[in-house]
DNA sequence: TTGAAAGCGCTAACAT
DNA sequence: ATGTTAGCGCTTTCAA
């Protein structure tokens, strides 16, 4: 075995150049005065014994880790792999690393997380939370550790947050399906206590009103809840497809997101049913394989890597200036082929 | 703005509990002898102050920052994102934390990426390398500094690594195609330079031999190269079947991995070929949707779970003892609608 | 069973 | 422009 070499420190670069410690450090780390031959000099010796800084050293005087901490349900769902790719690639810009920690949708693990990363005095966290409870992220305010909660707001607590206009994403969905003629549409949704699943359903509703009132013109809602993920979505679904039987009578199936609507199509096809002809399917997030699936999908889309770098630059003003920001960012609806006009809307 | 409190330390346990700074460092780590009440007390004060423990200060005294790196192509990539969550599951499990990197398959950032991580003084680095070069990763080694490399071998060093048995996988393909009746293969690979391209076809050839010398039999086989990524692949292939125009004689393509397959498959559908009718396709590492896609894909299963976790334990072996492992995990061909038996096979 | 003191590698205040 | 010194919060001898 290749022993681990001891890392050459300042102290031995100061040694073999001839200077103190305190030069050395000013000299590699470009703050304060250094004599250009001098820094040139120091350079060169720290090259030859292969110097790098220790980070853990710099971090404990400093107090500055130069680290964040993201917490997140799971780096495997697509959307929250872009969330995360956003994030990475800003905080690499700023000269930040940052640690990842999975969930797994499951409120102890981020509580864990949450401590482990303050231990590790990361100088800020970015969340996107479990949301059955919030205990955590009301302590991080509490003690003034810079976070920011990706995907729900809180909205009277003076916390960072960053997060898609989800109302404005049902509201456009369902504007959209009624302008399109469809007559009985059905919610897949997630469990309520999601904020995002909250206020598409809201943004569903106030559209179907508006249409109501000004067309008298009856339309049939229905929402449905399922827990997250593929399977689960798919047996919510399947469910109801067989207490319905025959009686399915929707003309569009608005999904809580893209994966629950890869579920509802899978199963519809499986039961027959042709889609668009028969009935469209609309989803949320665009995830990327949305595209390519058969049909392609239409979909809210945001853009995710945005989402990701907007949370890391709140973050970061936060911790530098302690300012609080709240930032919502557009959707827009990606009109593929899982969906058709009905014809007969709303002119 | 709440201003960030300072954290209590040690110092300030013990002057409130009485004890000394040693005896309240014990208490709290658990590491040498305290008198049961003692620790009691100590405990109750430490909570009562809100007490954490400062990573960055113990990793500075122990030289262990319970961190490991983790450098990877591209974080959403279904399969490194899987690879990810398996080092992660089990780093979590060990009381270790994983800092993530992404290189956008450019070397140079893999170098920065992996200088980084070792100012920051990780305990070890697992990478899946970009491949063009890799300096870096030989550099670590001569420097002692424990890490694991995924899905690359390097045959004559010694060095950790952890890679699926992408010849065998190869073989079984190629293997599966012949002995269903297929006659015209082409393997859309992944450039050579890359461990996976070069040893999946070794395999493929193997098998394609084996079947040759046996049955007298011949099988065209051609082989094109594509960068990586479902558009390059697009790209790639919808470039091969314009030249063939008409003459697209293939009853099979196997692609370098599913996304490339993805690409294959919504190319030959907008050109009206039927799959599995007309042609099967085949990929390589079974990611998520490959079982939800029309048709479900065929393809090469590995368990990139799994992957992470053997990564994460072979790397933690080699920081605890020093000793080197090579793993390679069985792979298992996943039959699904998108090939079919043309009979007339080898029986 | 507990305490005193040194020191990990770096930075920052102050002195020269 | 450079050096001296103290100290970040913790662990680790060693001594009591």
């Amino acid at each position: 075995m290749v022993k681990r070499k001891k890392f050459a420190t300042i102290k031995d670069v100061a040694e073999v150049s001839g200077f103190s410690i305190n030069t050395v450090s000013r000299a590699l780390s470009g703050r304060g005065y250094v004599k250009k031959e001098t820094k040139e000099k120091i350079l060169r010796v720290a090259a030859e014994l292969g110097y790098t800084r220790d980070c853990t050293a710099s971090a404990l005087r400093t107090r500055k880790t130069h680290l964040i901490g993201v917490v997140v349900v799971d780096n495997t769902n697509p959307f929250y792999a872009e969330v995360i790719k956003g994030i990475e690639l800003e905080a690499r810009n700023y000269g930040y690393t940052i640690l990842l920690v999975n969930t797994d949708r499951n409120y102890e693990n981020e509580e864990k997380a949450v401590n482990t990363l303050v231990q590790r005095r990361v100088d800020g966290l970015i969340i996107t939370a479990v949301q059955t409870k919030i205990d955590d992220i009301l302590r991080l305010v509490q003690q003034g550790i810079p976070n920011v909660v990706i995907g729900a707001r809180f909205e009277n607590l003076p916390t960072n947050y960053v997060c898609s206009d989800d109302e404005r994403g049902g509201y456009i969905v369902m504007k959209y399906l009624l302008d399109t003629g469809h007559k009985n549409v059905l919610f897949l949704n997630a469990q309520k206590y999601k904020y995002a699943a909250r206020v598409r359903e809201q943004g569903m509703r106030k559209a179907l009103n508006e249409y109501e009132q000004t067309l008298e013109n009856k339309i049939e809602f229905e929402v449905i809840y399922s827990n997250e993920g593929f399977e689960n979505a798919y047996e919510t679904f399947q469910m109801f497809l067989r207490r319905m039987k025959k009686e399915f009578k929707y003309d569009a199936v608005v999904c809580y997101n893209d994966i629950f609507a890869y579920a509802v199509i899978k199963l519809l096809k499986e039961n027959g049913f042709k889609i668009p002809e028969e009935l469209s399917i609309v989803g949320f997030d665009d995830i990327s394989f949305s595209s390519i699936i058969e049909p392609p999908l239409t979909t809210v889309a945001t853009d995710k890597i945005r989402l990701g770098r907007e949370a890391f630059k709140s973050l970061i003003k936060n911790i530098e200036t302690g300012s609080i920001s709240q930032i919502i960012l557009p959707v827009e609806l990606k009109v593929r082929n899982s969906t058709k006009n009905r014809g007969n809307g709303n002119p």
